[in-house]
RNA sequence: GGAGCCGUAGUUCAACUGGUUAGAGCACCGGCCUGUCACGCCGGAAGUUGCGGGUUCGAAUCCCGUCGGCCCCGCCA
């Protein structure tokens, strides 16, 4: 074959004259009936090949069968367009290749899709060819993005010191958090490998192992139900030091994070972080992710409605609950059916009900508002209200009134556009509550993981009041976005029987589960601590796209199959007798 | 586990209240065209309306079931 001397997005007016050999996929050919056009396309970019007739029968009989997608070599020479032929569009548009000889080395089928416009075909039909996917810009973009944000990560920690060490991808199934993928063992028959969740036991090992910075990209497997951010098969960067503190892995992560956003996209983070604990979060934003990218902030408003004369407001606030609300810029516009669909939402997330009222020029506006009228100038200068927005109420338990309220504020930001773009703002959520109550299982589980340590000052709580001691715990937010999580562990054997002790698990299933750590905590284990991020979450943000499926090479769909090769697929009945397995 | 939306030519969509031979763009095939870059013009081929059942004189359309995709809730330490 010809093989190329040139890639299709290097070509420029200096090139002219240059004799080259081009190697790519017929993008799009345009064929005038004497003279033929076609760009040639390769990860590189676009180059236009021009086919004269003056150059032999056989070369324009050839370049008349091209159709998109055909694989061909092309051997020609540079030359600069005319004038009104320049295409400024293209990053070549100023030069084109003359062709002397075309190679057809593999010509493509039609197409279940183009290549050039990924709306051409829908997602299942993408996904199903995923290989034809993977050769469109914008998925090609992502995994450059997806490329370079790696080898920042790697190199980052790299010149810090840390050790990239591979931890076991079969390992041993544990209780607590996601469903496990299992892996059957032949030689163990009834026996089960585990794919791991996260490298947590491995990395707090290799503390006590004594590589006291480790970092790692790497695969964890979780079988629950994906959503547009959730693949079953993601990647986290997993990091761990030893002899530390929070501020230690805060500070450390943030330059991390601050490096890759400048080498991947040439974006300066502001430093340092803000820095909100858990609590404030869910008073001011109903979430323990706010994307404070806007305001719309949640009020408190017990105090001034405690005897306002409404019914549901006063006796919600009489049993213990809270009446919050949120004011929304230009939200007066609102009609009475985007009402009833922000009431039908807020429903559907618990809430009772939705109250409301415009500020007019003439003050409160609404069904609700004569109940107000002797607070609504603290309401409304708490709220910071202004003509033209319109207050929302809810008035629930307090454990629903501030996560619907926070489910409100980013819906009303999304319809009225006041979430800006292209803007990160990250956020560290900080003193998470250690554990809470499962009301299905009715025991207390671990809100981080049961790795994870008390604050020194509630350590005694852990068997008076569980529900109220603050973990050393601290989660990376980005826009909204959960990117990563990480706590200070539980280094002494002490320490972590204490937490297997409020969450249940017997002395005999600690030893059982998790004997190989408690023993590692007695033989020296340093104080440490450390974080995961969401890798594929991470370069979703960098590449500004919605959609994890993007940011992967060949992702699964939401109920965990693959299209482009059918699994999963049943086995035979031979591999499944090796296995001891029986379907039931 | 639950809710919503979707499934018609290779593909993206259309087809009124259930009624003639299921249409159009792109792709594909053929023809014409020497400066196109969303090339243009003329013509052609292309359909198990996801699958199964039901109602009806008649079903893409209505009903039941099922499969698949997307999105959300639960779930995801």
């Amino acid at each position: 074959m010809l093989k190329r001397t040139v890639t299709c997005g290097e070509l420029t007016a200096e090139d002219t004259g240059k004799k080259i050999v081009l190697n790519g996929w017929v993008n799009k050919r345009r064929d005038l009936g004497g003279l033929i056009f076609f760009d040639l396309r390769d990860r590189y970019g676009l180059t236009q090949v021009v086919c004269d007739p003056e150059k032999g029968k056989s070369l324009m009989n050839i370049a008349h069968k091209l159709s998109a997608e055909d694989v061909v070599a092309v051997r020609g020479y540079v030359r600069l367009r005319p004038d009104d032929a320049i295409n400024n569009d293209m990053p070549t548009g100023k030069i084109e290749v003359l062709a002397e000889e075309i190679e057809i080395l593999n010509p493509a089928a039609t197409l279940p899709f183009l290549v050039t416009d990924r709306e051409t075909g829908l997602e299942d039909l993408r996904l199903k060819y995923r290989y034809l996917e993977l050769r469109t810009a914008e998925i090609q973009k992502c995994l450059a993005i997806r490329h370079h944000a790696a080898q920042s990560v790697r190199s980052f920690y790299s010149k810090n010191g840390f050790f990239e060490i591979e931890t076991p991808m079969l390992m041993k199934s544990t209780p607590e958090g996601a469903r496990d993928y299992l892996v059957p063992s032949r030689i163990y028959k009834g026996r089960f490998y585990a794919l791991p969740q996260s490298p947590q036991t491995y990395k707090q090992l290799l503390m006590i192992g004594g590589f006291d910075r480790y970092f790692q990209i790497v695969k964890c497997f979780r079988d629950e139900d994906l959503r547009a951010d959730r693949q079953p098969e993601f990647t986290q960067i997993d990091v761990e030091m030893s002899f530390i503190d929070e501020d230690d892995i805060m500070e450390n992560t943030e330059t991390m994070l601050c490096r890759v956003f400048q080498d991947v996209i040439n974006v300066e983070l502001p430093r340092p972080f803000p820095r909100m604990e858990y609590s404030d979060a869910m008073r001011r934003f109903g979430s323990d992710k706010p994307d404070i990218r806007f305001g719309v902030e949640i009020h408190t408003l017990n105090t001034f409605l405690q005897n306002c004369g409404f019914r549901v407001f006063q006796s919600v606030i009489d049993s213990g609950g809270s009446v919050a609300a949120i004011c929304v810029p230009g939200g007066a516009g609102f009609s009475r059916k985007i009402i009833d669909e922000l009431t039908e939402q807020i429903k559907g997330w618990g809430a009772k009900g939705l109250a409301f009222v415009k500020i007019t020029e003439n003050g409160l506006e609404s069904g609700v508002s004569k109940f107000l009228n002797s607070v609504e100038k603290e309401i409304v200068q708490t709220v910071g209200g202004k003509p033209g927005d319109i207050i929302l109420f809810v008035a629930d338990e307090s454990r629903v009134t501030y996560p619907a309220l926070g489910r409100l504020r980013l819906t009303v930001a999304k319809r009225l556009d006041l979430i800006p773009k292209r803007q990160f703002k990250p956020l560290w959520v900080t003193r998470f509550p250690l554990l809470e109550y499962d009301e299905e299982e009715k025991r207390y589980v671990a809100m981080h993981h049961p790795f994870t340590s008390a604050i020194p000052e509630d350590r005694a709580k852990l068997k008076t009041d569980p529900g109220a001691v603050i973990a050393r715990a601290y989660d990376i937010v980005i826009n909204g976005n959960e990117i990563g999580g990480g706590s200070i562990r539980n280094h002494t054997p002490e320490m972590q029987q204490e937490m297997f002790d409020v969450l249940g698990i017997s002395r005999e299933e600690a030893r059982a589960k998790f004997g190989f750590l408690l023993d590692a905590l007695t033989f020296g284990a340093p104080p440490h601590g450390g974080i995961a991020l969401g890798f594929d979450r991470l370069v979703m943000l960098l590449a500004g796209t919605e959609n994890i499926r993007d940011v992967i090479a060949f992702p699964k769909t939401t109920s965990a199959a693959s299209l482009m090769d059918g699994s999963p697929t049943p086995v035979s009945g031979d591999q499944l007798k090796e296995l001891g397995i029986k379907i039931v």
